[in-house]
RNA sequence: UGUCCUGUGGUGUAAUUGGCAACACGUCUGAUUCUGGAUCAGAAGAGUUCAGGUUCGAAACCUGACAGGACAACCA
């Protein structure tokens, strides 16, 4: 983590460093509003400015971004603490809010309008907006523009006293109508909002807009580099015109923009989330199938696998869509070298062992995980009634077929050749039920004679197998980009088979005792974790990642 | 008919700041393997949006096109 690949981002703290700005400090801030949960474009956000800060001996806060009371609840407060604790990073005691700066920001606005930068406009919504222009035209000033000081203040007293009603009027710096940037025409730094805030309750009833609060927050923080994503870059000359109000020393905060991060198949859109959940297309936020960090937690992604994606996707500011193919890459990777091992079988078909004897069990030792000697191993029984996977068995192979078909002998995991005898169909002459005879010779997976086999199935023993359910989950979305096209609605492109559960499954009895979240790799299938709705009686199972598939039919 | 930003293999990035385009994912071979996984070895795939210019030399600098994006919430 410390060694993030360069980016232009740390080549200009570099540069800055270089020109001993700030008196050599480098502090950062993750900044969320809490109005959703967070997502994987805000793990790479929490992982740049951690990992950079961290990366230059600095620090970072985590602020969030509370100035519109009508969109931000506590629970989302909780959340974004607990996902960005999950990431594996720290704050220490420095959290801190927007609205902590209520009174301070009161009072900066309260020195604008004395120097006559700041007036009360009582114009409606839309007369402001026909005055603003439009970006090939310049606007036209507004009446209010040279009320004196004087009356301002008195006014916005009034105003902060709730002597208005909500859109009676606002606070506007006064700048330039005629600005290039859209940003700079008299932007609003006031409304009146009549809401309880989640934190200051009903002590204020106006409400400071973003880019009147966003500079000013660093700058009292010590913030130097303010890294934000692309579509801020126009609103940078209004942020450095508030600090330039504001500085009394050679400090400043610096605006830096990235672009943010978009994955294939999915929406990376707090808005288009939260339609999501809202419209019950997904089960909620952490529904598996969700990008969101506590979506992805509860599939099964570990934080490693998190850090190591975001450190792959790098930092530009170029709008891109990054391949899903390398998410999986890095979950497979992590999961590779750590998880456990375990047989389980999805679509299991009864494979009966006619020459073992009846009532037997063996315990087979089996290896925890090849990847990683220290995990040791552990016992899996064996009976004459077993499940296999239905896919593994084909009556009539086809040549790159080198599974279970009748005659051919296979081998089953650390236990026994076995050769299908049999093969018994019900009255719609489906297959529902196998005959094999196994090689005692074999025991373990290997022949004394020195035969081979071309397959090695999983299996697990009838009656000691765990009833499970396992939840399939596919892209959420049929199509790459399914927020691009302007024509047609994201919603187009919802894929209906994004969720599968499967009812039926049997895992070796060494999960038994597993808790919510652990992970596991089902051999030959993908890796596994168990479902927070599983329970004692009722495991539940969520794919996390298939494994990679080189059997091309 | 505005301002700002961005154009490098299919995708994401890199090129020590002007020195014959590198890495990762993905794809395809082959070896190996008690996971059609992993591992190992290798291959294909861009001449850097285009056109000019500066230079011994340009992905990088300049000019002009073209393409994409952002900006006209009392959202952030």
């Amino acid at each position: 983590m410390d060694k993030l690949p360069k980016n232009f981002i740390q080549q200009q703290i570099i540069d800055d460093l270089a020109e001993g700005k700030n008196g050599g400090r480098v502090h950062t801030r993750f900044p969320p509003e809490p109005n959703g949960y967070l997502h994987i474009g805000h793990a790479k956000s929490i992982c740049l400015n951690f990992g950079t800060a961290r990366k230059f001996g600095g620090l970072t806060n985590l602020r969030f971004d509370d100035t519109n009371p009508t969109k931000e609840e506590t629970e989302y407060v909780d959340s974004i603490q607990e996902d960005v604790h999950w990431l594996g990073f720290d704050w220490d005691d420095r959290l801190y809010y927007a609205s902590d700066y209520f009174d301070k920001l009161y009072e900066f606005a309260v020195s604008l309008i004395k120097s006559g930068k700041a007036y009360v406009d009582f114009q409606n919504q839309e007369t402001i907006s026909d005055q603003k222009g439009v970006p090939t035209r310049p606007g036209m000033d507004s009446p209010y523009r040279n009320t004196s000081p004087g009356e301002n203040l008195e006014i916005f007293v009034k105003m902060k006293d709730g002597f208005y009603n909500e859109g009676d009027c606002v606070l506007r710096a006064k700048i330039d109508m005629s600005s290039p940037n859209m940003h700079m025409r008299d932007p609003l730094m006031y409304r009146i909002l009549k809401q309880p805030h989640h934190r200051t309750d009903n002590k204020w009833c106006i409400y400071p807009m973003y880019d009147y609060a966003h500079g000013q927050c660093d700058y009292w923080e010590g913030i130097t580099h303010s890294i934000c994503t692309l579509e801020f870059e126009v609103h940078r000359p209004l942020y450095d015109w508030f600090v330039d109000e504001l500085k009394d020393s050679d400090y400043r905060p610096r605006q830096i923009e990235f672009s943010r991060l978009n994955v294939s198949y999915t929406v990376m859109s707090k808005r288009r989330l939260l339609q999501l959940v809202k419209e019950n297309f997904v089960n909620g936020w952490d529904d598996p199938r969700m990008p969101t960090i506590c979506g992805l937690r509860r599939r099964g992604y570990t934080p490693e696998s998190m850090r190591a994606f975001s450190d792959m996707v790098g930092i530009t500011k170029v709008d891109g869509v990054t391949d899903v193919a390398v998410l999986e890459y890095c979950i497979r990777e992590d999961l590779n070298k750590r998880a456990q091992r375990v047989m389980g079988v999805l679509d299991p078909l009864k494979v009966v062992i006619t020459n073992y004897t009846e009532g037997q069990i063996e315990e087979i030792d089996a290896i925890n995980n090849p990847e990683d000697e220290s995990m040791g191993k552990r016992k899996v029984p064996f009976s004459r009634e077993l499940y296999i996977e239905r896919e593994d068995f084909m009556e009539n192979p086809t040549n790159k077929f080198y599974r279970l078909s009748p005659g051919r002998e296979v081998r089953l995991r650390y236990s026994y050749f076995i050769k299908c005898t049999e093969v018994i169909k019900n009255e719609q002459n489906e297959v529902i039920e196998l005959q094999c005879t196994y090689d005692p010779e074999t025991k373990g997976g290997n022949s004394p004679d020195g035969r081979k086999v071309k397959a090695t199935l999983h299996w697990v023993a009838v009656a000691q197998a765990v009833k499970a359910e396992v939840r399939l989950y596919d892209r959420l979305f049929t199509d790459p980009d399914p927020a691009g096209h302007k024509d047609k609605d994201l919603l187009e492109f919802l894929n209906p088979d994004s969720l599968k559960v499967l009812t039926e499954c049997y895992v070796e009895p060494f999960v038994k005792n597993a808790k919510p979240l652990d992970n596991f790799q089902f051999e030959r299938l993908g890796y596994f974790n168990i479902d927070p709705d599983s329970t004692a009686g009722h495991m539940v199972f969520n794919r996390t990642v298939s494994l990679k598939d080189g059997y091309k039919k």
